[in-house]
DNA sequence: GAGCCTAACTAAAGCGCTTTAGTTTTGTTG
DNA sequence: CAACAAAACTAAAGCGCTTTAGTTAGGCTC
């Protein structure tokens, strides 16, 4: 039940250290161990279950084969989605994963890049608060391997792996207009998030038009804080008061899941009064009644994506390093019966 | 921009690198070192942002202040709502979460474990696949410290923090039958889990009363890797066949999602034709209409609970070790209109 | 002013591994 | 069979920190 260390395979076999770790890091044969020492080390370690101290291991090579992953909010649904890709792509490519959110707050993310730098991940995956650049810049001095994902800083030139959010709401909101909406409302957070920005820039090309036949910008923009208690007067004055829009176009899954709530409390029917569509979802879209039109953001591909150009940087480090990855993901658009298609 | 070590803060000081780490570590005063050199050598790290190698630090101390989180499934909401709350908890004590996903695969979870070992956490929370009996025993053995939550084996003697599934279900079941419901459907997951076995006997003894009227007991039990495809006919078998049920509990989320958009694809009437509720919750439950009723785990208690039983295991470790901590924590259970109430 | 304390400090071993710069052994060749 | 190369192997330093077992300097006591 003792552990089995390095130095015991050694002593046990009668060997030195250096041939059973060159061995068990596959570098005998480059070293000229014989077939039969190596046979003999790596049966023994086998055997005895032997399993290297990473500490050690790390501490010598100078490097852990960890990332770290800091996130706003484990708990939301797309986040918690991109952790578990995130991590399945990284253990094939033989990395681990540490994760911690941020919780939305620049200070906490902050602590959490330099903890995690403590710790000696090898590079890290972050969907920032976007009010943390200075971090971000130091690790780009620093030549930090990083990728930002879902959040990034348009003025700093980093890696980056984003979805197309101008492009998915214009489209989701063209379609409304298309169906014969007029009064097309939007329901966003307010928010310096750049994501935030492209997404209402989305909607205001849509609603304006390129052609003639203009049509009116109706905005409601809530605090992330309280947002849950905002959205029902918001929805109210969209719906009933002046504006009397017929349809809305929610930024961000959980406005839509609390407007939808708040819709169905008002006694407001979807989509005959108000056609309903959402930028993201939650799995719950389609218990609702009408199932809800969204915008998917592809979880795969942007986990993919950003642990593939994290490694990447890792591994070649000083090749090509000015050479800044961008991605920007198309989105799909899934028409369900709330647009009232 | 180049890293700081204790050695430079030694130098640049003129003092030991025992002098630094002591202080650093808060052991100044009871060995001794001066007022004022504490003083320098605080003042010098905090200027100059230094921050430990925790490699280094773990190797040399034997501990890393790092716990292991196994869970099934990240994207399952439940399992990442307790890794955050479990996150919150124990960076509130002062440790880090390294988590990995299983996948519900027993052999994955297995490798987990070891690689967790390996990584020098100081201990492991983990919602097992409940099909690893062995590394479980062997934790056990090795005496490592670690907490299985959710998920445990009744045949082993371990810690572990879980709900109680069996009065969840059967004050659910119990409820529908008070508000008249007379043949209630089952529909859970086949599996060897304890705890969906607790919750078919929390629906059997609500169902088969204690006093005279029995009811008949009425079960589907699906396969885990296809109910997305077969919900569909179970639930038809159930409502439309020869066994007519009114009411339907649902043993877990993910069944009872599948489930209410069967019905809906089916046009049955919730509540009218067949009542509804669901062990354990999504956030879009409140999307359904009607909303959904539903058992609700106490996810902060049981991330609570869990961090702290394995961190005061770690901590004092061989004094009180054969004193399981077990911890069965109550449900709360919100009466929707899906039930019929 | 020798002996002893205490306060203040430090040298160096050790954590478990990797890797560089060897050394030893064997085999080949003229 | 001396000379040398190649093959097989190893000693030991080093990764950055903690901690044990000291040492040193100064102040008191009698």
């Amino acid at each position: 039940m003792k552990k089995l260390y390095l130095k015991d395979i050694a002593k046990n076999l009668d060997v030195s250290m250096t041939a059973v770790s060159l061995v068990l890091n596959n570098k005998g044969d480059e070293n000229k161990i014989s077939q039969e020492t190596q046979q003999r080390i790596l049966d023994y370690a086998k055997a005895n279950n032997y399993v290297p101290n990473q500490l050690a291991r790390g501490l010598s090579r100078g490097k852990t084969e960890t990332i770290g992953l800091i996130i706003p909010n484990i708990s939301d649904m797309f986040y918690a989605k991109i952790a578990g890709s995130i991590e399945d792509r990284a253990m094939e490519r033989g990395y681990t994963v540490v994760f911690s959110s941020s919780n939305e707050n620049p200070d906490k993310e902050s602590r959490l890049i330099k903890s995690m730098l403590n710790r000696q991940v090898d590079g890290l995956i972050i969907a920032s608060t976007q009010q943390n650049s200075k971090d971000i810049k130091w690790l780009q001095k620093g030549k930090f391997p990083f990728v930002l994902f879902d959040r990034h800083y348009p003025e700093i030139n980093t890696n980056y792996v984003i979805v197309d959010n101008f492009g998915g709401v214009s489209k989701m909101t063209k379609h409304l207009l298309e169906l014969g909406r007029k009064r097309i409302g939007f329901v966003t957070i307010l928010s310096e998030l750049d994501a935030m920005e492209q997404r209402f820039l989305g909607y205001k090309l849509a609603v304006e038009g390129s052609q003639g036949k203009q049509q009116e910008l109706i905005v409601e923009s809530l605090k992330y804080d309280n947002y849950t208690r905002e959205i029902k007067n918001a929805v109210t004055r969209l719906v009933r008061g002046k504006k009397k829009v017929d349809a809305l176009v929610f930024s961000t899954h959980y406005l839509a899941k609390e407007g939808i709530i708040a819709l169905k409390e008002l006694g407001i029917k979807i989509p005959q009064e108000v056609a309903i569509s959402s930028f993201s979802t939650i799995s719950g879209f389609d218990l609702a009644d009408p199932p809800i039109t969204a915008v998917f953001q592809p979880i795969q591909e942007i986990a993919k994506a950003s642990v593939d150009i994290l490694i990447d940087e890792i591994e070649k480090k000083n090749t090509l390093f000015d050479n800044y990855r961008r991605r920007v993901l198309d989105v799909k658009f899934e028409i369900k019966k709330s647009c009232g298609a």
